[in-house]
DNA sequence: ATTAAATAGTACTAAACTAGTCCACAATAA
DNA sequence: TTATTGTGGACTAGTTTAGTACTATTTAAT
């Protein structure tokens, strides 16, 4: 299916939430309520953020989290990232050591080609963009894509 | 980490081993033989590509499988489609009805544009621009992305 | 100092998915 | 009729994912 995880999912949710007052702190506790993700699961998704530097952190009581840059500057690659390491369509994309039995390939070096036109695009999209209404143009490219049911 | 599964990693192999010679016919065995992977894997994999409609096969003794159109007209895309179902980053940009309990999603429509847009990348590589050297220039690039270690 | 509020780190579990295998059946060439 | 080859479905072991829980640490407020 090609799909990121949900915890991705949840967190550019989280970020885009985030990214409306890019300053301000929010507690985890908060940002659970206003996206109707569990606690829990949005406080793993924080921590994974703070780790990956896309946010910084407030600990102790008024503690809290904010974004570490501007939401110019936060990719989605970089969220990808955080939460499922390296984007990598195929092991070979990542390391060209591993294909011991697969004699007659031909096509490593393609699917680097592809993964880095994937790479390439996610790194252009920011979260600024994310947060942008979608342009007309794109809506109606989208509802065209009837190939894959 | 945003990756195809290995059965997709393997059809790729597979029709690429099969698109050198694309009038040809090729029982599993051989494509076993001839590309390492498992007899029995190989053959789970060519019945899905059938049913896929991007081989057809014929029965009995002499039989085998062969491409069902020519190696410029089968996209990747086409390939992970049948593997793995439809390409869809998010669950949003297959259907836009399941989004009950995060309730300030703003983003969806944009998690749409990306999605098209991979879809059409995938879409506008064929199986025979799979076989061609890749470009120097493009080696270069790969290397480039230092970004994703 | 004490308490309450907040993050940090780690470990755990259940459910879902993936890879890989196997077997009984159907079709066809020789 | 027999050997060869695809068809369809079921099954298992292993891995991954989502979600939760618990303990430790930090800091503001009193």
């Amino acid at each position: 299916m090609l799909k990121l995880s949900k915890l991705t999912d949840y967190a550019t949710v989280i970020l885009s939430h985030m990214a409306k007052d890019y300053l301000g702190m929010y507690a985890s506790q908060e940002v659970s309520e206003r996206t109707g993700i569990a606690q829990p699961t949005v406080s793993k998704i924080l921590k994974i953020l703070v780790k990956a530097k896309i946010l910084t952190s407030v600990r102790g009581a008024k503690g809290g989290y904010l974004l570490a840059s501007a939401p110019e500057n936060i990719t989605v690659a970089m969220v990808i990232n955080a939460l499922e390491g390296p984007i990598a369509l195929t092991e070979c994309s990542l390391s060209h050591k591993n294909c011991d039995h697969v004699r007659d390939c031909d096509i490593q070096g393609n699917w680097g080609v592809i993964n880095q036109k994937i790479l390439t695009m996610l790194e252009s999209v920011t979260l600024a963009d994310m947060l942008e209404p979608i342009k007309p143009a794109n809506e109606i490219r989208i509802s065209a894509s009837s190939f894959f049911r």
